[in-house]
DNA sequence: TTGACGAATGTTATATTATACGTTTCATTC
DNA sequence: GAATGAAACGTATAATATAACATTCGTCAA
């Protein structure tokens, strides 16, 4: 770091990571972040990778691991049990939670002695709007 | 290639792929892929990545999205709707499948009119061996 | 106040995963 | 046998992620 330069906090990378992902809108990856982010905000990748990891353990951002991206949380609760439906046409991603899901997940787990931790529910398909799109 | 190399016809590579996920008995990289397998089967990176992507369309092998690692199927049928239960302790899986949770999933993307092409479902914690190891 | 220490942060360099792109090969057709 | 085009190959490089180390800063004992 040069010389003089303020020290960041490391909660104020987060703060600008986070404000990054919700103006996106759609998942971006963390390179995507980085050249994104406000010009007085230069990060190097591995500040970037910290900056959301903090995120996602605070319930504010998760990983989509299908499309190595990340997007700002839309749900305050559940953060855990979430499920992501992803359109290949147009990127958008809707979040969503079903209580069935987590349930019939967290069912199986128990009668095979597997002891669940985190969970990755990831639809790829077409949303509503590029449906009706296609159909013209 | 080199001047005189007998080219391979791309099934041989999807078999040699196929031959090492299925020894490897775990999920592996593309790149383990290449350095496992057999040494008169040298390929370059894109072949491996395009062996990988025909097995996945046969039905014949999975991505693991959240590990970036693959995987021999072993099963039969329902491709499309299986999930996983990675032992994030000794790296294990198990595969399987909830009629359930296909439709869970396949009534919540009609409800919302999205239409479902390919679901990704991970399951990470701690397989019933590494669990009672831990217990000791 | 000062120096020792540890935790947190920042950077460089590099590892790992994946694909764009140009070339070669081979089957097909003439 | 030459021309043609589709498929497959590898080189080179892009994109994603992290290891390793240096620096800074707060805290606490002296």
């Amino acid at each position: 770091m040069r010389k003089g330069m303020r020290r960041r906090a490391s909660a104020e990378y987060a703060d600008i990571v986070l404000e990054t992902l919700r103006k996106a809108k759609r998942p971006i990856s963390a390179y995507e972040i980085i050249s994104m982010s406000r010009a007085d905000a230069a990060m190097a990748p591995p500040t970037a990778y910290r900056a959301l990891e903090r995120l996602i353990e605070m319930g504010l951002a998760h990983k989509l691991e299908s499309l190595n991206a990340f997007v700002a949380c839309s749900h305050s609760a559940h953060h855990n049990d979430m499920a992501f439906a992803i359109c290949d046409s147009c990127g958008s991603v809707a979040e969503f939670m079903l209580p069935t899901l987590a349930k019939a997940l967290g069912n199986w787990s128990r009668s095979k002695g597997f002891k669940l931790n985190a969970s990755t529910i990831e639809l790829h398909g077409e949303c509503p709007t590029c449906c009706k799109a296609d159909q013209r």
